[in-house]
DNA sequence: GCAATTACGCAACACAAGTTTCGTATTCGG
DNA sequence: CCGAATACGAAACTTGTGTTGCGTAATTGC
């Protein structure tokens, strides 16, 4: 069952990302240019098409790869766990944001991946893919504080990390206020006590 | 001080705004061509340029016209008032979801209106203007249910609200998954009653 | 070795966003 | 009425994405 025609040329592959991550980084996402990245890496403009069929796919190529598998640590206590991974969630998005050289509360090249979701249909199941590989991991974290009895029976733990994750993002995404440790921890204890005065009423 | 040359033809905006509309409701942001909007409006490509310096620009301009502007309702029961609220922004987004004709969980226009905000300084400005003016709405409405003993003391009433908006766009952001007042109820009671076993511990 | 299959490079092309140039049309201030 | 300032229309142009056609190279199965 090996492949028939010519094999693909894998280390255009290696290339390519690496120069496309140089250009992404450093202009921006409008600044990369197929043409260019095509000419640097000393390949036809169809070789990349080949492997990427838009430039979308190919910045979602080199976003992804720097993607560290973001590993979730157990503690035992619930309030440290949570904070750590969101603190790694704001880490990567800050990265992307920093992409381009900004300054301002701009949302650099994450605002463009979240369109390269919209706009096509096999980018955006991938990215879903991934968010609810993510979301299991921490569904089955609180679901673990919660059988051992640190948070609450009756919690919603999928709206619980909605609150929590889509907090992050519409800072950075929307409003462009900046996230850090300092805020993963303001947003765990507002999740986590409520805000009500005589709560179970 | 009236403008010294031949002024704009005001029957110019009306009509672009108006066929732009129905092009991106109906084909989506990428079925938008400023070509065929200037010839369906009998107007030249330099005239929509002068008014709107990119597609990214007009098609603000369409959504934001249609966005009525979220009246808040302030009853005494900080949990219904939220509630209204969050379901007229999950009204909002889900608008611009369904723009385009798509049906998947796509973001639709949504997605690239926050692009837009990222690639154009002045879009950004003015969407976190906007964003600022419904927080400050928003934050009101909180600190009256706190003063009157609704709400704790110690609130942090900006991360509050980071929680429950930010919900909704990270659902229809980035998960995709649907938005509607049953959830909206869900994450309004996440929010205030909290999540720890002993709260206050 | 030979046919089928796939990859690659090259060049031309289609298409849309955005710009530039230029001639003409309005409006205001004097 | 005249000149400055702005708007409009038409057309050519630039740039970048993405496509197509074709000749050539590499690999597999036979």
């Amino acid at each position: 069952m090996t492949p028939r025609g010519r094999p693909r040329d894998t280390q255009v592959d290696e290339r390519v990302l690496r120069i496309a991550a140089a250009l992404i980084f450093e202009r921006g996402y409008a600044g990369l240019s197929i043409d260019e990245v095509a000419e640097q890496a000393g390949v036809a403009k169809t070789t990349l098409y080949r492997r990427w069929p838009t430039k979308d796919h190919l910045a979602v190529a080199v976003v992804a790869r720097l993607q560290a598998d973001d590993e979730i640590t157990d503690t035992g206590d619930i309030r440290a766990d949570l904070v750590n991974y969101l603190e790694k969630i704001a880490a990567a998005l800050n990265r992307m944001r920093a992409a381009g050289g900004r300054e301002g509360p701009s949302a650099g090249v994450a605002g463009e991946l979240v369109a390269a979701a919209a706009r096509h249909e096999d980018i955006g199941r991938l990215a879903r893919e991934q968010y609810a590989r993510r979301n299991a991991m921490a569904l089955a974290l609180i679901e673990r504080a919660r059988v051992r009895g640190e948070l609450r029976a009756d919690l919603d733990a999928e709206v619980l990390f909605d609150q929590l994750a889509g907090a992050l993002y519409y800072r950075v995404l929307i409003t462009g206020a900046p996230v850090d440790r300092a805020y993963a921890e303001r947003l765990v204890s507002s999740a986590l006590e409520g805000s009500l005065t005589c709560p179970r009423s």
